[in-house]
DNA sequence: TAACCATGCTCAATCGGTTGCGCAACAATG
DNA sequence: CATTGTTGCGCAACCGATTGAGCATGGTTA
């Protein structure tokens, strides 16, 4: 098949200049004072013969190049998802093209995604849950590209974030009024996440607050901040040997997977007595017996402050905290 | 802070010319016999100076692009946010640079972002899900890019796609099988999906043909092809006058979001008295009450397909069928 | 009639890499 | 010494769109 049109192939066609062509169909043709009807018949010899403008020669010439990455650590995750999707349409609404890459929690791999990026000439990288944010605003400095982090906070550049703590600490509460009756007074176990993560380190906080607040000590065994993967959940529930926990405080979906398989093993499933909570949100887990909340982040809110500070420009060490809502599960009432 | 440095800054730099910078900095200079001193000169040089490639200039000049663009209807969904990691993971395995764009099952957009796709020189884009793929493959076609649809047949490129309806009868059988003794010979019902998509069509298909070994016949009113959106599944499943049906057949995770706040509302979640099974599949709903088994689409096999196909190079009408994988959940058992 | 302006368009340089071709220097061979 | 080959490198055209500058043409004003 012969080659793609280029401008010059339909200048020809349309008896005009590549200049007028290209005036025309990127519409600064007015501007340039190309009549109504020279535009038209260009317009038409465009449609006519299906010609794409080629962007990478495009943006070779102008200096902004309207893409903005966004680098994420999975697609598989309603979280996660939500966010890309998000990000996509707001993206796109401002007329920038959107473009996602997915780096599976892998420093490594988040830097060299970012430096990919680069290369891609876009304008601005969003770096979401990146275990190592400021080595990616460092590679956007070095070429003159805006970062703002998300979801993870980084010293470096401009940071949009859940209120871990506070979400933490409500969805504790909730779990221990939950648990009143069975547990008199005991400590929730904390599973999942790690330690190092300043999210998992938030929740915690708000996890031991709430206790606090409520009068109960937490012995440092029962906080299992052992990675997020389901099978590291699963594994450190099973290698638990201390008193039975009252009830547990799971730090993602992710860890809730591996949870969840293990209470079914141990058939505390499908009777809902193990009682549990758990920071993210899912339409389905929201189902799971025992399951008595979750803390949903507000992923709408969160982007619309990305946007906001990508117009506004922030400046690094700038953070907006985004509060949580706390989602009741299965019948468990405000009270 | 300065330009972004170029090959000819590099080439200054470095006491040598831009055309010696360029075939060090992409390999090729052995092939252009630069000695190894100069080479490892200009990588030094490079590296000190965070130099990054303009790849937009780069592919400008180089005919392939070895972009590769995908379609897909949505990331916040379990199954498709399988398939948008595989396939980033599978790209970047070839020295691919993957772009996903999120279209939200509009026919509109999926052509507004296959042109897009096209601007930015993709020499690929697999179409997944699309509502029109024929669509996609003629722009496409126009520009000279290959396409391949995926979890949605074409006729006009190459397909991959699930065993939709295989997948739905073994299900089916098996949602028959597990009502038997409560159903008494009653059919059951099937929810979500468009009649006019071909992977519902095909499951629909599947599901008669359940129905009819086991010689069970099966009113029309009972097949709620009412789209994919849970409110609707919701709404559909409200509106319904007939006879209790005796189990669900739901046609999606999408679906069964609608599905189980029905049931919940109506209070038949908790007790599992509702038994239904689910075509696709997620960790969380395969825990719920009721859920006797889902058919798990093989990502992994579908995308190592996809890649197959696209080193092949395979022709329009072409098309693999991957076989469904049955989970069953809540102690369904195979016999 | 000269000076000036508006209109409608085109020219040619430019963005930053890539690549076919050729040139200089030197070695090896006849 | 003439010819041929090898090594190492640089020149300049090119990819396709954008854009500052400029050039006719025709109309208006002093």
């Amino acid at each position: 098949m012969g080659r793609r049109k280029t401008i010059y192939d339909i200048a020809e066609l349309a008896n005009t200049s590549p200049s007028a062509v290209s005036a025309v169909l990127n519409g600064s043709w007015e501007k340039r004072r190309i009549s109504r009807d020279t535009a038209n018949r260009v317009m038409a010899v465009a449609e006519e013969h299906g010609y794409e403008r080629n962007i990478q020669a495009s943006l070779l010439r102008r200096s902004r190049s309207n893409i903005v990455g966004m680098v994420i650590p999975k697609y598989d995750d309603r979280y996660f998802g939500m966010i890309a999707e998000r990000f996509e349409q707001l993206a796109r609404d401002r007329g920038l093209f959107p473009v996602i890459t997915c780096t599976q929690r892998d420093g490594d791999l988040e830097a060299r995604a970012a430096r990919e990026l680069v290369s891609y000439q876009v304008d601005t990288i969003i770096a979401t849950g990146a275990t190592d944010p400021d080595r990616i605003t460092e590679i956007c400095r070095a070429a003159g590209v805006v970062s703002i982090n998300l979801d993870l906070p980084g010293s470096a550049a401009p940071t949009v974030i859940s209120d871990n703590r506070g979400g933490a600490k409500e969805l504790t509460a909730l779990l221990l009024r939950t648990c009143n009756e069975t547990a008199q007074g005991r400590p929730m176990m904390f599973v999942g996440g790690r330690p190092s993560d300043a999210n998992t380190s938030a929740r915690i906080d708000g996890f031991l607050e709430a206790h606090a607040e409520a009068g109960i000590d937490v012995p440092d065994d029962l906080i299992l901040a052992c990675g997020y993967a389901g099978e590291k959940a699963f594994a450190a529930l099973d290698a638990f040997r201390g008193p039975e926990p009252a009830g547990l405080f799971v730090n993602s979906t992710i860890s809730l997977e591996g949870v969840v398989r293990w209470l079914k093993k141990n058939g505390r499933l499908d009777d809902g007595s193990t009682r549990f909570a758990c920071f993210d949100w899912d339409p389905f887990a929201a189902l799971i017996p025992g399951n008595v909340g979750m803390a949903r982040q507000d992923v709408p809110r969160m982007l619309d402050a990305v946007f906001q500070v990508l117009e506004d420009g922030g400046k690094p060490g700038d953070t907006v905290l985004v509060p949580c809502i706390l989602e009741y599960c299965n019948d468990t009432t405000a009270g």
